[in-house]
DNA sequence: CATGAATGAGTGTTCATTCAT
DNA sequence: TATGAATGAACACTCATTCAT
């Protein structure tokens, strides 16, 4: 009835377009990811995916055999480690090496990388080994370059030693709060918060740094 | 499924139990905290929670209108700011403040902390204005309170000025790493990490509010 | 909680009241005709009814032994042939009477007689036995008595013999069609149309009861 | 329970039939008929119906979006007005034409038109605005149809008037009296006192037709 | 490859009814 | 008598998934 009573309405439904598989595993993946982060597993239905990424649910099932391995799938995707490290430029200042390093951190903490942080978290117990590659393969080598590259700075002197340059992931561990922040304010609040804490987190590597005035520097100067 | 093909298993029938509601809530809530916070609201069925908390469905909804009343109750009872401020003790000195600082700040990452930052995590869009007032009946208040114990320990000359007594929440942050640690991993892997978070910030502290050997203490404002 | 958070509110429960049986049956039985008539069975909740009648729940099942109990007490009651026969004054010309009947039957066609006769209707397979006794107990009598009568003013000569005083039923028919009328129509509308009818009826009856003018009066049997 | 205690009983699974979509529609609504008029809407479950239809529930949210989408869909297209009028045929006398309509009038009755406006009856609250444009499209045209028909017939002479050929109408409601009853009398009663109703109606109107014998019948034979 | 039609198993919720007090 | 608490059975509806085309 309700069919019969609307004019054509026609809906351009662009008629069965036949794509290459991997085009339409990309869209069903960005789809998915859109829905998941944004609800939650449970909460994102599959018709919902569907919809979203301009296919029909069977279609769906045509490259994926499950609404899990739909999640496995795009979870394995955007978590492959970024590649991109930014080196450390030779002649930079320490204090330079702090602003580079916070512009650098804050830039990535996009608001698709806090969804996926968020995603994550919510469905860690449904994907474990996924969450502990992700450790082991993004987390601990990042962690480890990072301090490496502090204590190449130690060494050359450009970095004097202190509390933080032994364990330098505490200080990038405000990141995180920011991130978390992201998660649970809405919106504009975030975006404000964003700010406070990223500036909070610039003053306080800058003063970290920063040789006790009147003290022996490390050792030299 | 499975217990189906078992027999009766004495099925406990206890015949019906009449309890007061208060006890009954308290049921319900201990019995949503458990599967909200493990499988997130979605996923965790009325019909799950009501065999957790050992009654009918249907007495579920003589207590709470709808599985959202539940959440939101539940959430705003253990959300509920704990009271107890561990007031500094007159004679200590930093390093103890220090230590009685860190024991206390992850002696109250209990499990059940966790899992509640966890739900506010991954349900903050379902309940906003909840995540808000915890923000701001607890978190910030909590803040406040901590910096003005720290002005005050400065002020009497008890610690010396540093880049991080001035923003101290800053120092407490590695808790917020702590806690989401142990949302990612499995069980035993938390547990270590949990140790190795805690003694790393304790250190820090120790080490960031020692003065400077050989430097002149903070003699000056 | 959404106890815990209001204030008293009281709502004057008045306690308990410990009332005679045959008060609370009538309590109860009042209340079920507005919901069941309002409703029908099968959408008038035991909770409504209850709550109508100011009782508990678990009170209506002490006067009562199921919610089919219930409603069939109530149309026995409700349907209890009305006993007041208005009897046709002695001197009263035809035109009198016609307009004496009209106004009686339409005056007993109270939104209350239209709502146990709709209810009748919707729920005639679920009380058979009743709907047969009220045919038998009260709308064959009251067509017998309404027939003889009209019998005994054609044989006195006060109404002449005419195609309607062979089968006078068929005269009060328009009554059905205006109860009708009220079931379906909305409130107002349906003030209307009673009107409407109410006078055609009168007219046709004015009209049909008249002899044609000229015609010889119903000098023959 | 009671399938479970039976052996398969064969279980007539027939697979999985693909049928279009206007079939699908035809089955729920003719299955949804028979259910809603002969337990009302509320006592009428979605299961019984998708049973009846020979489907699965799933299958019928697949054809409509609800129960009470069902409900109108089915209304609205039983109600659709019946379009055939008899015209009366040029030659007949009066007493052929009282006979070709009453045969009408009642062939049209069927049990289905009966269930129908029992229905109409009983959830007119729910469907409004559905009893609203069956009046005004299917009842009020009809009725003017067929006053318009007496009229010409009454000026061509073929009718004498009467009180009846004013407002003819009312010559017609003694049908919704035998629908009545066929809504309240269990089957075999129903249809004995249809036939009276029918003969009774035939002749009173045979009868109010003739013109009065010795009286000057309407200014012409 | 793509889809509309189909379904079994489940969802949250309501209900008539019973029980303990 | 009266009731608040409790429940099994049902309810309308949704879901991930499959099948025929």
């Amino acid at each position: 009835m309700s069919t019969s009573t609307h004019p054509p309405l026609v809906t351009k439904k662009t008629a069965r377009a036949r794509l290459p598989p991997e085009v339409r595993r990309q869209q069903i993946l960005e789809a998915a990811l859109e829905k998941f982060s944004a609800l939650g597993f449970a909460a994102s239905s599959i018709a919902a995916i569907a919809r979203n990424a301009g296919m029909s649910k069977a279609n769906l099932y045509v490259h994926f055999t499950s609404k899990d391995a739909i999640f496995e799938a795009m979870l394995t995707q955007w978590l492959r480690p970024s590649d991109e490290v930014p080196t450390s430029q030779p002649g930079q200042s320490p204090d330079e090496l702090v602003d580079s390093l916070i512009d650098n951190l804050y830039h990535r903490l996009t608001p698709r990388a806090v969804a996926l942080i968020r995603l994550l978290i919510v469905e860690a117990h449904r994907v474990p080994h996924l969450v502990e590659r992700w450790f082991e393969d993004s987390l601990v080598p990042a962690r480890i370059a990072q301090q490496s590259r502090v204590d190449k700075l130690v060494s050359t002197g450009s970095l004097s030693v202190t509390a933080l340059t032994q364990d330098f992931n505490f200080t990038t561990i405000p990141l995180l709060y920011a991130a978390v922040t992201q998660m649970l304010l809405p919106e504009e609040q975030a975006c404000v918060e964003f700010e406070i804490i990223k500036e909070a987190h610039r003053n306080l590597l800058h003063q970290l740094i920063k040789p006790v005035p009147g003290a022996p520097p490390n050792d030299r100067k």
